[in-house]
DNA sequence: GTGAAAGCGCTAACAA
DNA sequence: TTGTTAGCGCTTTCAC
């Protein structure tokens, strides 16, 4: 591909003077411009976007980390930011955390290797104090759906306790009582924290907790299946089901089909959707969006004031819970 | 970030020196070793990848397009480059074609002003010839599920044709006669070709065409939903159904118990599926796969013989078409 | 309005 | 085994 000096030796001038046309920085005889800009159409020519981030320090790139690609989660995640990125003319630069401490501090090691002007990390098992001593680096950063105290100005979250709560209740308020919550591992916080909004709802409401309807998954289909046979072998069955994650909801769907459980006659379902899978389900069911793409958004935003160096409204970092009306609930009173 | 010039200053060599240790070229005194690691170590020290680029005129980058990030399919693609690229300490690029001609051309632009070493495309809607032009320019490239015979050597493909034949027979040898088919939009080649395998299988049984059970949709849940509704409504309804796309299927599956079909009593059913998504729905519906991972891999592969200039065998590069079967065709022999 | 020259952080001859 | 020097392709002062 064709160098700046070659447009410039083209066009019989130096190459200083591509480069401001380039830019469109200062004025120039519009015969030279015009010498120029043929130059550049006739070989093709591209600024080497490497060679521009090593003279202006910076690089234009942003970093966005995630756990797995695969899923549609991340999908959405990532195509929310390319799009914006793409507006700004910004390159999006992405990689996997691969479910370990190590993987994500690989991924910010390769970002940090390519100069990154700065990252979204969507971290899981880096600790807070690893997180806090990052921030004190040079680059910006933002955390995706994970909140730390000590840089919460970098944080975009959603409230999963409340958002928790409000399913629960959307259940209680419809008559039911004896209702189970299917939960991801309860090693990671994240789980806890929806379990815990779980459990408060039903406290609220004044209803004893019956351990038998917590069941622990670990957000895959299968295990979404196993916990509702589980749930189903009880002596006093459950009326109605939270599930806290899309695809142990299709798990558990498909175990009603096979076992002719009816839903919502037999069993009501509320469950957790991040991209709009359970509307693929049959009868489509109710759920809690978790507003992923909105919070990409917002992260973006929150990114870009920082590296701008300005200060965002602290208050639009937080999206709120939504439920989703489909036909997986029954109203029992 | 500290710069190589640093390092050299603390350790007290030269530039050089500490660029050899870095690469592991050559051979040091241990004691200069150790005193240049010690210094590294001390400023935190790790060589910007893009001063590298610019200095060994490539970049190590790797551009991978496709047409849309959301919906799983992608994911797996990714993943799959994503993982072998690791191994080689290459960076991954990923761009959106955004389903045009023209956002298929910006995504390369990027990929060429960032000095890409290679590209891995899943291009949809730039023409053969463009393509072709494409391949005169020095950086090479891999065409993923897509075969354009002057550069078949750069094509990772999948028989769609023999595939969807495959499938179609697979319902005639038990003994499905009226058999449905639901398409892609017929705009696009690759709807068509997949249209032609079930053509072909049809009149390999001598069986006449009826036009009524071909419904096209556009790959989405809702169309495949309004197909089948479209068919239940024919006076002669098909015993069965070949979804060209997992997505359809979904809505396919939808309507049945919307309408109260059963599956596969009163229809059977056989499906596309890239992301083993079929696997969730209920009844599990029986699946023709499009091993996208494998072909990405094999892209990867291709791609990586031609960076070194090696030639590899043609043979490897079209993958098989397997079916995995669930319990959503029934026989009627 | 344009050119000359230095510099971004690194590598790669060529010497020593 | 190590240093010197030039150069990768661009931007950015500072002159003129």
């Amino acid at each position: 591909m064709a160098s700046i000096k070659e447009v410039a030796a083209l066009a019989g001038v130096n190459r200083s003077t591509v480069s401001r046309i380039i830019n469109g920085e200062g004025s120039f005889r519009s015969d030279t411009k015009r010498r120029v800009e043929e130059a550049m159409a006739q070989l093709d020519y591209r600024p080497s976007a490497i060679a521009r981030s090593l003279a202006k320090s910076h690089s234009n790139m942003i970093g966005l980390m995630v756990t797995y690609y695969t899923g549609g989660f991340f999908g959405q995640m990532m195509n929310q930011v390319q799009l914006e990125l793409d507006v700004q003319n910004k390159f999006l630069l992405t990689a996997q955390g691969h479910h370990s401490a190590d993987g994500e501090k690989k991924a910010i090691e390769k970002f940090k290797d390519l100069r990154c002007d700065g990252f979204i990390l969507h971290s899981r098992y880096l600790s807070d104090e690893e997180l806090i001593a990052l921030s004190k680096t040079k680059t910006p950063f933002v955390l995706l759906d994970r909140y730390i105290e000590e840089i919460k100005q970098q944080c975009v979250t959603f409230d999963h306790q409340k958002a928790s709560a409000l399913a629960t209740s959307y259940l209680l308020e419809r008559g039911h009582i004896n209702i189970g919550c299917v939960t991801g591992p309860l090693g990671r916080v994240s789980s806890q924290v929806r379990l815990t909004g779980y459990k408060n709802a039903i406290a609220e409401k004044g209803i004893a907790l019956n351990p038998d309807y917590l069941v622990e998954g670990d957000y895959e289909l299968d295990s979404g299946y196993a916990a509702m046979a589980q749930l189903m072998s009880l002596e006093q069955k459950p009326t109605a089901l939270f599930s806290t994650g899309e695809e142990m909801t299709r798990g558990i769907m498909k175990y009603c089909y096979e076992q002719q459980i009816r839903c919502p006659e037999d069993i009501s379902i509320i469950s957790y959707d991040s991209v709009n899978s359970c509307r693929g389900l049959y009868p489509q069911v109710t759920t809690l969006e978790f507003p992923i793409s909105d919070m990409a958004h917002e992260a973006v935003l929150l990114l870009n004031a920082q590296l701008k160096a300005q200060s965002r409204e602290q208050a639009q970092l937080s999206v709120s819970p939504r439920i989703q009306e489909g036909n997986s609930v029954i109203n029992l009173t």
